[in-house]
DNA sequence: CTGAAAGCGCTTACAG
DNA sequence: CTGAAAGCGCTTACAG
């Protein structure tokens, strides 16, 4: 089956009646309907994209902008597939499509997107990966490119949509916990980029340490890439230390297991030597030994909650999203390990 | 900025003179390319991909299909985004976009590729995760759309392209050298979906068994899912035997995490007490204690591979790319690790 | 309820 | 070397 025209001779009508029977018109007649999603169901027809895109303005499809890193980091492990099925599903209830736009290894993000809207290949846009300063969302604002973000930034205006994990929040209770453990020397591992969410977890770290009368030393902030290389980085640092942190979070799980392996090196135990807590639940985290303790959430519903911010931004449906929050600080659990063990387990382990 | 026409009007010439010298068309006069591309450049205009791919019955745009399971198993820590990357670095020499289809989960394979076809999104597909009988193959050869296949399937003709990785060989190397490191009792774990990789490490395995003079015993053969919580469940079958396997072969190398979760519950050490070699290099298996032996390649490469075999069906670029096999069984590399000791270290820790 | 016709933005034979 | 014109496949006001 080639096109609507080549259905509409089969079936000895116009392309008109087919176009608007196929798309759910209400001044069709019933029987007349019915022969033509038969037809179309029976030869394979479904709508050439680039017709229906060029005529009606727009392409019903999402698109999603994943950079390399973000991919390759530990976020891909399930938070990311998970995200994207939220969000998918949120997308098909008006069956919009989503495509995800991968960012090449060394192409400039901003260029990137740049060449993706001007194409209008996609009617809107699913951000992540956001920094302090974010051209995107400048740029997207002027295009007039409706967008959400997953993630903060400085750049983001009062109009822009977005979700963001509880960075601050879990940063803040894993120093009380750590604290109310008997732990007074409380280190803090974060990426050095300007990523947004490092700088949020240090401050919720700070804040931490204030509430629970506890001075900031910033010889307690390890700088490293959120992967298990940097996690072993950060291990071979505090071991070298005379005077070692009795604890330490994680902004990311991927790196506890390269900070295990340093400590398994140098015959130390994690959990015991170091108490640690990560940021986010993980199935790698789940089967470290010792199993890592970490902030969980439900990635399923950020990504309902994203496509649902989206859908308020398009015209065609924000009346059925009115009631949806422009901004979410999306709130984190924590799940209890055994990587950071309260005072009288750790007295056992003694 | 918003159509050629504007731009032609903007210029004082023809809209098809303007899209010639876009287009790189040979018949332009030097001076006119230069003020039409600089006006582009300075106007911001980039063609509008609807009218561009309606007219020219073409999108330049590649799909890369892949499924909820294949993003979420261990493959997604680095091994797809680097695929992706060389797939990209292929395609762009001739300016070919690559877009990411996710198959949701839970929605059928087969008719999410159907859609994606018929709307004509994209020219040619790559699919991957490929099943012992894969219905994604004779569809795509009646529908006449070219694609290339990252794994085998029975379902695949003379006429397909596809690229996997050497599974038959490196199980059969891996039970060699555990063999020649003394043992007798060497198990294998592989999934017990129909994904067509776990038969080929199966053969491999038997092969391996028999060059070595060793039976084949189906007690051996652990099915499990090619995950964390799979590699645990394998543990705990393994530590409940009478008489254990010495060795184990993985074909998914985050079992090991959840393998060695399940030995070090029990007092037992991974390595000593039982040798593992798992099937794919990635950076948690490089900072496991001990550290994992596994098999290494090039996932870039293999991208660039893929996208070669891609061009080369495609008429446009066919001549260019004649050269390109038309299948290819990728070549992996053993990468020594702490997991698989040689009988001397092995009493050496005993 | 249906048909005839216009036109979305682009590229490309064709004429000059 | 350039312009005028056709037409890719679709949807949608408009007329009836």
């Amino acid at each position: 089956m080639k096109g609507i025209r080549q259905l509409a001779e089969h079936l000895q009508i116009s392309t008109g009646t087919v176009s608007r029977a196929l798309n759910g018109k209400a001044d069709v007649n019933a029987e007349t309907r019915r022969r033509v999603l038969e037809a179309a169901e029976t030869l394979g027809y479904v709508p050439n994209q680039a017709g229906r895109s060029l005529r009606q303005g727009r392409s019903r499809t999402i698109g999603l902008m994943l950079s390399h890193d973000s991919m390759v980091g530990g976020a891909s492990d399930t938070f990311f597939p998970l995200v994207i099925n939220g969000l998918q599903e949120a997308l098909s209830v008006h069956s919009l499509d989503l495509i995800l736009l991968l960012c090449q290894r060394g192409e400039a993000p901003d260029d990137f997107l740049r060449r993706m809207v001007a194409q209008r290949i996609v009617d809107a846009m699913v951000i992540s990966s956001t920094r302090l300063e974010d051209p995107r969302f400048p740029f997207l604002n002027k295009a007039g490119m409706p967008f959400v973000s997953l993630g903060r930034s400085h750049s983001a205006t009062a109009d822009n949509r977005w979700v963001d994990l509880d960075f601050e929040g879990i940063a803040e209770r894993a120093v009380e916990r750590l604290y109310q453990h008997g732990h007074r020397k409380i280190a803090v591992a974060a990426p050095d980029t300007d990523v947004q969410l490092a700088e949020l977890f240090l401050d919720g770290y700070r804040r931490g340490l204030a509430h629970c009368g506890l001075d900031y030393d910033p010889d307690l902030v390890f700088r490293a890439e959120a992967h298990e290389q940097g996690g072993y980085a950060v291990g071979q640092r505090i071991i070298g230390l005379r005077n070692r942190p009795t604890a330490i979070l994680l902004n990311a799980e991927m790196m506890s297991v390269g900070l295990y392996r340093s400590f398994g090196e140098a015959g130390l135990q994690p959990g015991r030597d170091l108490a640690i807590i990560a940021e986010r639940e993980s199935p790698v985290g789940r089967f470290l030994l010792p199993r890592l303790t970490c902030f969980r959430l439900d990635p399923i519903a950020v990504g309902q909650m994203l496509g649902k911010m989206l859908l308020s931004q398009l015209p065609a449906f924000a009346d059925l999203y009115s009631d949806v929050p422009t901004t979410k600080i999306w709130p984190m659990e924590l799940v209890e390990g055994e990587s950071d063990p309260p005072p009288e387990k750790q007295s056992g382990l003694l």
